[in-house]
DNA sequence: CTCCTTTGATTGAACTCTCAACAGAAAACT
DNA sequence: AGTTTTCTGTTGAGAGTTCAATCAAAGGAG
């Protein structure tokens, strides 16, 4: 086995301060959401992406999926959305194995309270600091780095 | 207060592939090394830092600085990589609150066992991805979105 | 049909991180 | 000097995540 080449100056730079930008947005956010919603992002992406299925209903593989996170990790975070009851799970009609997760009223309401605070949040974090034309550069990274990426274990 | 207006297509999209790409290179990193060297992405950061800093020492206020995490993290953190043997608490000389995190040889040896696997790591989930021309604009974009952002709690 | 593999989802323990509270020391006032 | 305020760093508890183990059901292969 060869050691790959080490990172030349350009690459060091963009990453370093790539990792940096992505710890402090995603802290901050975080730390919005907790304080003002009482809830960590990770479960905020739960209950946006509930809200937009139909029947604000998904599969947990699929919600999974689209939330980035792993089986386990879903699991454990839509016990704790059921407790506080924004969440419910249901059983899958055809596939006895399969869970349904289900966005309740309560949980369509508090995502609806969070939702301002946390746009405000994304605008102050990321979008109000982009120039012109910079949106479109995230975007055609952003596409390019999240594809062929593996998914969660 | 007034609702903010809400993402235009374009900003969405870059949003939601933005935070996928985050979390699935983060994850990425995270599994390599937790798997191949015993310890976190956060832990490779507090060593590496450390390994370039002068006398491979640094104070644990600008230790949390440069890898942007609160001083309660960094102060787990440190501990943990104490109980390795990787990282020594010292006094330092003149301020007698402050306290100095120093890298040992152990924890010099186990950063240099850990590089390769980690950059490999970083090539196959960042660089090895980008088309000629995108490494300058994720330096512009990362810089962009670090600076001005609050440090961590 | 039976065996075997794969898929979907959950669980508990170990680990990391956050938050709030705390304490010691330095700096700034009066 | 004496008092208050700020700066540094640590601690413990609680919340979230990971990892490995587990189980049930679906999907083949022989």
């Amino acid at each position: 086995m060869e050691s790959p080449r080490w990172l030349d100056d350009e690459e060091q730079q963009a990453w370093r301060h790539f990792i940096v930008a992505a710890a402090r947005i995603e802290d901050a956010l975080d730390r919005q959401l907790q304080r003002d919603a009482g809830m960590p992002h990770a479960y905020y992406q739960v209950l946006a992406m509930l809200s937009e299925a139909p029947g604000r209903t998904l599969r947990m593989s699929q919600l999974a999926e689209v939330t980035t996170s792993s089986p386990s990790r879903l699991s454990h975070a839509v016990s704790r959305l059921e407790e506080k009851g924004w969440v419910r799970r249901d059983k899958h009609p055809t596939d006895r194995r399969g869970a349904l997760a289900v966005l309740t009223e309560e949980g369509y309401a508090a995502l609806a309270a969070a939702a301002p605070g946390h746009l405000a949040a994304v605008r102050a974090a990321v979008f109000d600091r982009l120039g012109p034309g910079q949106v479109a550069q995230l975007l055609a990274l952003g596409k390019r780095l999240a594809e062929g990426c593996p998914p969660a274990g």
